[in-house]
DNA sequence: TATACTAAGGTCAGTAAAAGTCAAAGTGAG
DNA sequence: CTCACTTTGACTTTTACTGACCTTAGTATA
């Protein structure tokens, strides 16, 4: 079996263990324990782990740091899974607009998030963004953001 | 938990319990009991209660000397406005964090806002963006999202 | 009063402790 | 054989912690 599925396998045995669906890892002693080297946590974790999994991630540098994987809960949110995976790497104002509206109508998510999400993509942000990356900036944070809306 | 965790949780809970929005604290005393050395108290107060984080910090030298922490109090709009012109046009990952913290703290945002907020402009979104530009898009997502809730 | 001593806090560079990046090299299924 | 996936490690960046040395202010004393 390859080092990338047996450390798949130990991070999602540590999210069935935990109640809250979600573990801290430290990378480099993980790595120690699952005998590779620490940059194969990244890459299992960016391979495997993704939003389109439904998975998100949160790390911390430095000192003390570590890095969080949360599991989101697979059973009351097929629809917004099926959206985010819909959306794929890249999508565009206009889609991504209507997506938005969708989601209001179908009550995934409400009126206060939509309007915050609808400013996280606005033009004024993406104008910070070089013009060959906004459609993929915008679908992450539309996809980010759905998955943190699953309850 | 880390040290520098620990101090700011103190430091944060003397703010709570003091009816004025102010405490005095003692640094080497204070380090003291934190079981700390003294320099790290200036460590966690300029990492973590920064102007821009909503705090002002005074201190006095000498025989008889102490440090005092502020928190800042204005109305909602004008303090929305004071941060978003402090974070100016980039802000990294951790003082990005603090501030969307201390805006929960601060009631100017709601914690569903901050959970959106977080997830915009986690690591997740930001591995699509080219990293030269990742600081200054989180300044504009945030700026962005920050001036929507203005009421 | 001038001086020295004491009692604070401030600074900063160095070290350590993490995680992130990226390109090169390996591997294996088709 | 080829191409996508996997593995590796050197190098980078970020955050945390420490201690030696500096500055400031009050106090005692010659």
């Amino acid at each position: 079996m390859k080092m990338s599925d047996i450390i798949t396998q130990a991070i999602i045995r540590l999210l069935d263990e935990s109640q809250s669906g979600s573990t801290e890892i430290q990378r480099n002693e993980f790595a120690e324990t699952m005998g590779c080297v620490p940059s194969q946590i990244n890459y299992v974790l960016s391979s495997r782990f993704t939003p389109e999994q439904g998975y998100t991630i949160e790390s911390y540098r430095g000192g003390g740091g570590y890095i969080k994987i949360t599991r989101v809960k697979i059973n009351q949110s097929a629809a917004i899974m099926h959206i985010v995976n819909s959306i794929g790497n890249s999508i565009d104002q206009m889609a991504a607009r209507i997506v938005i509206e969708n989601c209001v109508r179908a009550a995934l998510i409400n009126d206060d998030a939509a309007t915050i999400l609808m400013a996280a993509i606005s033009n004024g942000v993406m104008a910070s963004v070089p013009i060959d990356y906004r459609d993929r900036v915008r679908a992450a944070i539309i996809k980010q953001v759905l998955l943190t809306q699953i309850k």
